[in-house]
DNA sequence: ATGCACACGTA
DNA sequence: CGTACGTGTGCATT
């Protein structure tokens, strides 16, 4: 084998001043990833290395710094043109497959030394690629050190008798010869006046650094004795900086980091990311890669069952499931509605789902899933459900693949186990739902590794796994439908719809589609003349706000306002849901999707429950057909009051907005106060709390001057003072949205509470609308993906305290901040007591977390819970 | 059939 | 020139 280290930092910072600024279309600096994706490519092909792993520093490095206070001290800041570029390169480099390895508080010398150390003692031979001469203190005879010199190709190479040339010493006295004659780049002082020639010169002389100490005379020269006296100690110091740890404690999964080439696909993505456009000519084009082609590894000893009534298939299926059963982990993927399992890479049986029914499979399955230490899965919600179906349950899974990978990416969703495998272990998956299990089992190694390192481990397994299999219940509990509801509704919008219609036609003098924004711009704008301006590029805009500034003028845009609004909810909803209603039980199933969005929020699918309209009063009816499955039961309403401007007060720290939520006073009005200086007693008027509450919803949005003017209705100057007065009286606020976006810079992402990471790379683009963007993301990520965290937690423990409990109740749904629950009436104030109590105390916060319940037949009747109203619900 | 733009529902 | 989503429609593209 033939080891490669990359000395990541050092090499990048290294590309990036040996490259002109270079930046993708979009503004974003790339000449650093460039360079280094370059200098990879060369060093790959050149060197041939069978194993490459990444170092990075990371944090301070405590020990040095303890021996040497001023370690590093005079390091200037990185440019911000380079910082953002860090996210890009283990970009590269998790597209190449190279394992990153960071310590914290290590830097990445060490972390090299001692792998090249571990490497010799198994016999290898270590490459290391570096652009920092301090490493040559490791070269032997089974190390060699590769050093950038000029440009990015070009390296110097050490083996031992290279350094001895150089610098007419052994490797392992580079240390008292940097001790000696200083660094000023780590701003170790050495010895004044004392450089290259003399360092040497004293070494070959003396031996080391200690012989010179103990005895100046061997300087053989009258100053540079009485030098070394007065500041040999000091040398000592710079020398004890100077010497690498070989003996970190550190192990490192080297089958993970065997190089083989990117699957071309992956690279032609990467590339076209970064527009890489050299790089790309020299790739074919993707058409030309067959996704498949590079999955050679991924075919093993596969074997797959077509379900029959063949009674010895399933003989055979249930004895080879049998076989799997005491292996450390079994793990299951489903595809084509298949679904296979595995316990180790390269092999995997396969069968259809419907052959879970057959007694023998059945048994057998249930057998391993329970007598399995663990069990994982890609996407365990969809193989909890294909395993409930076929009547087994209980099964506890200790990892979800999917999850995983969308936790270390959550700009990607990753629906099919596909596409983790390219872009976590760049292979692609043979059409076959053992080599999706197969996938799965080498993802769950690979993705826990990174989520280790990223301090993930905890979010991963005690919040998203422990979600999943509620998410699970819920999906499969479904929401009991009253269609007579929507029917009513129904038909009165029938006709409103096709009043309207006709009244809209008699304005426009000629029949049209209302429904294309294109006709509608020319009856409104061309034929009738109306004064609109014109905004997309591809015709009028027609939107909402357009159409109700008209509204008053011309009747005709209040009525296609109108039948928009009409049309729509029959549409999305009325005309819908009753199709999607299970007949058997009458009620209607969503899809909870743990890794859709970005910023840690569910989403809800097929149909999406989380956007029933609440707003107006037509939409709202819908509402009523949402219903609890018969008079025993009722529907609970659970929701935080203000959650993200709660979050924002104990993230930031700030006093008046903390001591508001303390006393629990309405948060909009106060801010109102705050801003506009009115004083106790005085009522705010309700136009101030509406502006003040445009202000603190912008806020956590990211919003401008700009866009709280126009969102206000008011002047530019008028929004400036408005936000001017905010951050006055709530100045930690400004600091910490200033805070969040410069952690965001230096780290590349920014987090939530528990740890969850959403990437931001455009943070440091040059591009003013992309950075604006990125800058807007980065505040409300932090912050709605806090919520998120506090939601999925209560959930977790909702969930198990019902089921720990003698309670007839089921959580149904989850709308963001608020949690729908289907309740026996007796236990109504029980229940509810027990969903606040875990709501409310999910994570402790420096102010206090509210939650309002609602309770009533249905979800539009849904009333406020006092101590009065409960009973008579 | 698939993909995009627009519009609009929710937190 | 305010975040995060999903869905329906029209219309252009395959």
């Amino acid at each position: 084998m033939a080891l490669m280290l990359l000395d990541t930092y050092g090499l990048v910072y290294r590309a990036f001043f040996a490259l002109p600024g270079l930046t993708t279309s979009a503004g974003t600096p790339i000449n650093a990833v460039y360079g280094f994706t370059m200098m990879l490519n060369k060093l790959i092909a050149d060197e041939k290395p069978t194993h490459v792993l990444a170092a990075f520093d990371k944090g301070m490095p405590a020990e040095r710094v303890a021996l040497f206070a001023q370690y590093k001290a005079q390091r200037r800041a990185m440019p911000d043109e380079l910082r953002g570029q860090f996210a890009l390169v283990r970009q590269v480099l998790a597209t190449y497959r190279v394992p990153v390895v960071e310590i914290e508080g290590q830097e990445a010398d060490d972390v090299i030394a001692t792998l090249a150390r571990q490497a010799e003692e198994a016999g290898e031979e270590t490459i290391v690629v570096t652009g920092d001469l301090d490493l040559l203190q490791i070269v032997d005879d089974r190390v060699t050190v590769l050093v950038t010199k000029r440009g990015i190709t070009e390296l110097g190479r050490y083996d031992p008798l290279a350094v001895r040339q150089r610098f007419g010493l052994e490797p392992a006295q580079l240390p008292d010869y940097r001790g000696l004659k200083g660094d000023p780049s780590d701003n170790l002082p050495g010895i004044p006046g004392v450089g290259e020639k003399t360092a040497s010169k004293l070494l070959q002389a003396a031996g080391s650094l200690d012989a010179l100490v103990a005895n100046p005379a061997l300087a053989g020269n009258p100053k540079l004795e009485r030098l070394i006296e007065e500041y040999g100690q000091q040398a000592c110091l710079c020398r004890a900086v100077s010497v690498v740890r070989r003996d970190l404690p550190l192990s490192v999964d080297w089958e993970a980091s065997r190089y083989t080439a990117p699957a071309g696909h992956e690279l032609y993505r990467l590339y076209s990311e970064l527009e890489f456009k050299t790089l790309l000519a020299r790739l074919q084009p993707p058409d030309d890669l067959p996704l498949l082609e590079t999955s050679a590894k991924l075919t093993g000893n596969y074997r797959s069952y077509v379900p029959s009534a063949d009674p010895p298939e399933f003989a055979q299926l249930a004895g080879e499931l049998r076989s799997l059963r005491g292996a450390e982990q079994i793990v299951f993927a489903l595809r084509d509605g298949a679904i296979g399992a595995t316990s180790r890479a390269g092999e995997g049986i396969a069968f259809s789902a419907g052959a879970l029914s057959h007694e023998n499979v059945r048994e057998a399955a249930q057998s391993i899933v329970h007598g399995s230490s663990r069990a994982g899965a890609y996407d365990v919600k969809k193989v909890l459900h294909v395993l409930h179906s076929a009547g087994i349950g209980g099964v506890r899974f200790t990892d979800d693949a999917m999850i995983a990978a969308h936790l270390l990416d959550p700009a990607r969703g990753f629906a099919d186990v596909e596409d983790a495998a390219s872009r976590f272990l760049g292979l692609g998956v043979p059409s076959d739902p053992a080599a999706a299990a197969d996938a799965a089992l080498r993802l769950i190694a690979k993705t826990r590794t990174e989520l280790e390192q990223r301090d993930q481990l905890q979010l991963y397994e005690e919040l998203e796994l422990p979600l999943a299999p509620v998410l699970a219940r819920m999906e499969h509990a479904g929401v009991a439908i009253d269609p007579d509801e929507l029917r009513i509704i129904g038909d009165r919008v029938d006709t409103a719809a096709e009043q309207l219609r006709k009244h809209i036609f008699d304005f426009a003098g000629e029949e049209f589609n209302i429904g294309s924004p294109q006709q509608l711009g020319k009856v409104l704008f061309g034929k009738l003349n109306i004064p609109g301006g014109k905004k997309t590029k591809t015709g009028w805009a027609t939107g909402v706000e357009v159409l109700q500034g008209l509204a008053r003028d011309y009747p005709i845009c209040a009525l296609v306002l109108e039948w928009r609004e009409v049309t729509k909810l029959k549409n999305t909803y009325i005309d819908v849901i009753p199709q999607l209603v299970d007949p058997k039980d009458g009620r209607l199933r969503t899809e909870f999707n743990q890794t859709a969005t970005a910023t840690g929020r569910l989403s809800s699918t097929n149909p999406n429950l989380q956007n029933i309209p609440v707003r107006g009063e037509l939409g709202r009816r819908i509402r009523r057909a949402f219903v609890a499955k018969n008079d025993a039961y009722v529907l609970l309403a659970a929701d935080y009051s203000q959650i993200e401007l709660r979050l924002m007060a104990h993230l930031s720290g700030d006093e008046a907005m903390r001591r508001a939520f303390a006393q629990s006073q309405d948060i909009h009005d106060f801010t109102a106060r705050q801003i506009f200086a009115i004083a106790p007693g005085t009522p705010v008027d309700p136009n101030q709390r509406r502006m003040a509450k445009s202000v603190n919803f912008g806020l956590f949005y990211g919003m401008s001057d700009f866009g709280l003017a126009q969102r206000l209705e008011i002047g530019r100057a008028e929004a400036k003072e408005i936000t001017m007065a905010y951050f006055a009286r709530f100045p930690d606020v400004r600091a910490y949205i200033d805070r969040t976006i410069e952690e965001g810079r230096r780290n590349g992402y920014v987090s939530t509470i528990l740890g969850r990471r959403r990437y931001m790379p455009g943070l440091t683009s040059g591009n003013y609308m992309l950075r604006a963007a990125a800058e807007r993301e980065a505040t409300n990520a932090p912050l709605q993906g806090s919520a998120a965290d506090l939601m999925k937690l209560a959930m977790v423990r909702i969930d198990r305290a019902l089921q720990d409990s003698e309670l007839d109740a089921t959580m149904l749904l989850q709308i963001h901040d608020e949690l729908i629950f289907e309740v026996r009436a007796t236990q109504l104030s029980e229940t509810a007591d027990l969903v606040r109590l875990h709501m409310e105390n999910a994570i402790e916060l420096s102010v206090p977390l509210e939650v309002t319940l609602k309770a009533g037949r249905n979800w539009y009747d849904v009333e406020p819970m006092t101590a009065e109203s409960f009973e008579r619900v």
